[in-house]
RNA sequence: GCCCCCGUAGCUCAGGGGAUAGAGCACCGCCCUCCGGAGGCGGUGGCGCAGGUUCGAAUCCUGCCGGGGGCACCA
């Protein structure tokens, strides 16, 4: 028995109470068991009574007491009590918790895995990073929390595209290229120009391949610089975040949206529904009659098109492609696009609770030997990820990444996570990894296997249970980070898995002592064990982080 | 002024309306005859304040206090 099925227990005790009247309602869809944390409670514990004791205008302990009759007749269970307001407190029979030991060994890589998204379309652009410098530190969150995010959706079933928007149009690319083109010809950098040391190795690159551009009139100059130095430097952003092992199913550029006539096509629409108006000679799209604080301009004075307007243009393309739900990772300093981008859903006829879904994150701030690493882009000292990942490897960089709750504004201590120690969660969770994959070498080397037909039973110590337990729980953790948008918590039930493991390993022996010959409960204590391996294994890929064999 | 996020143990953080609020680190005291001590066991210690909703609130709502971020015909 596992805790699904026992959930499936509850419920059917619940309908036959409701069917043989002793009590009125309907039944929930399901009936939430929870392992209380106090063990005096049983192994596991329900709430169904309380929540069914009002609609049946009785009291939640007298709902309880009519379930539990039924549910004590379930095999399996050893023993139904009602506590406190109406919890039922379930005892299960010594040594059923063992096939859940079973069942993620046999299911083995997909265990974790289910489909309560399956059918969704989902489109998750995150880190769009501009192609004028690297990827620094804040879209470095993104890179780690929206993968995660990708992998967790995907293992719940969703349909998921990863994007990148690769602003190569605009006013900051001129920028770009009027700064390579002055440090080419030995000219300052210009005042709104970029700053720091990969400015100079893209502009060397640009004229290595294009010998004689220093020749050229100042605007051809612009335009070898803009299209060769753009294309540099989106192979390296690229190249850091495959290093990263973050990679993009889609990279879309804005160029796209201004050669295919998707800017004109997308004014077109919003300009028929209405929702458009020309003022001070520019065009603006009357985003405040849909919650956003002010009106938006599309097609500035100058007759140029405005980012937002593309913005417009971009959620009409995702839409078109056939996403049904787009979502966007920004950061906490973008937050003031979350109104008016679900203005632009409204003003396209479209409802943004069902379309569209921004996460905002906030900053990350890195401290090393106790003080803020201080980071100004005009100096040039932006920290970024390839800095990251030489400070303190891509594993742990990720794990930090994607340990906290992105609304949980975050200070990384480089310091901590370099160090090969348990006060580094990562090392934690990977150690414990580790352990379990030396445990079955040894195992191999004595010459024992786990066998085909354990006698899972025995797996009834205290500890024992509360591995099995634990696993278990996997699949739910999975399915709710996925729906909650919430990874940090694979990494939270990581860390606790691991110190279950380790109270179990130091409880119960698994390999036999000396002369001592392996007993069933040694093969049933390596099916625990390779099915704690497997979890471990499937929640560190879910984060995108590796699950190492020795360390 | 308006908007977003946060406030939980000395520190860093978990906690989808449920019972006595958890973990790691730090600190104190223990455990190595054998599976990796990168481990385990025990102890000290906490929901910013005030109302409200509820059988039940760290969690939901309102106000206040404190911290961070944002409010362009920039991107």
């Amino acid at each position: 028995m596992t805790p699904a099925d026992l959930s499936g227990a509850v419920l059917a005790a619940v309908v036959a109470s409701i069917d043989a009247g002793d009590f009125a309602g309907t039944p929930p869809a399901a009936a939430v068991v929870e392992r209380p944390r106090n063990p005096e409670h049983g192994d596991y514990a329900t709430n169904v009574a309380l929540r069914l004791a009002k609609p049946a205008a009785r009291s939640a302990r007298e709902v309880a007491d009519a379930i539990a009759a039924r549910l004590r007749q379930h095999p399996g269970v050893a023993g139904v009590d009602v506590a406190g307001p109406g919890f039922l407190n379930i005892t299960l029979a010594a040594g059923t918790l063992g096939e859940v030991a079973r069942r993620v060994v046999e299911a083995g890589d997909a265990y974790g895995h289910g489909d309560p998204l399956a059918g969704q379309t989902l489109n998750l652009e995150f880190v769009s990073s501009n192609p004028t410098g690297p990827v620094h530190i804040g879209a470095v969150r993104w890179a780690a929390v929206g993968d995660a995010l990708a992998r967790l959706l995907q293992a719940a079933g969703a349909d998921v595209t990863r994007e990148y928007y690769f602003n190569d149009a605009g006013s900051q690319i001129e920028r770009f290229a009027r700064t390579l083109r002055e440090v080419a010809n030995g000219r300052p950098v210009p005042e709104d120009g970029y700053a720091g040391a990969y400015i100079d190795d893209i502009t060397r690159s640009v004229v290595r391949s294009n010998p004689d551009v220093l020749e050229l009139s100042d605007d051809e100059q612009i335009a070898i610089f803009q299209r060769d130095g753009v294309e540099l430097m989106f192979a390296e952003i690229r190249d850091s975040l495959a290093e990263f092992g973050v990679v993009f199913d889609v990279y879309f550029n804005e160029r796209e949206l201004h050669s295919s006539g998707a800017l004109e096509s997308a004014l077109k629409r919003l300009r028929d529904e209405g929702h458009t108006y020309e003022s001070e000679g520019a065009t603006w799209l009357r985003t405040s009659d849909f919650g956003d604080d002010r009106d938006r301009v599309l097609v500035r004075g100058s007759g140029d098109w405005t980012y937002f307007a593309a913005d417009c243009a971009y959620y009409l393309n995702k839409r078109e492609r056939g996403f049904e739900r787009i979502v966007l990772m920004l950061g906490a300093d973008h937050h003031g696009y979350v109104r008016r981008l679900r203005a632009v859903a409204c003003c396209f006829g479209e409802d943004p609770d069902r379309t569209l879904e921004i996460l905002i994150g906030q900053l990350v701030n890195l401290v090393k030997d106790g003080e803020p690493v201080r980071m100004s882009k005009r100096a040039g000292n932006v920290v970024v990820l390839a800095d990251l990942v030489d400070a303190i490897g891509a594993d742990a960089a990720r794990y930090a990444l994607v340990r906290y709750s992105v609304e949980q504004s975050i200070d990384l201590d480089l310091d901590a996570w370099a160090r090969k120690t348990n006060d580094n969660p990562v090392y934690y969770v990977q150690y414990a990894h580790a352990r379990l994959a030396s445990l079955q070498r040894n195992a191999a080397d004595l010459g024992i296997e786990r066998g085909t037909d354990p006698d899972l039973s025995l797996l009834a110590d205290a500890r024992e249970v509360d591995l099995l337990a634990a696993l278990a729980e996997f699949p739910r953790i999975v399915a709710a980070a996925a729906e909650l948008r919430a990874p940090h918590r694979v990494a939270h039930y990581l860390e606790a898995l691991s110190g279950t493991y380790h109270r179990f390993y130091d409880a119960c022996r698994v390999l036999p002592m000396g002369d001592e010959r392996a007993t069933e409960l040694t093969r049933a204590r390596l099916w625990l064990c390779a099915a704690t391996r497997v979890v471990l294994a499937n929640g560190l890929a879910l984060l995108g982080v590796s699950a190492p064999e020795r360390m």
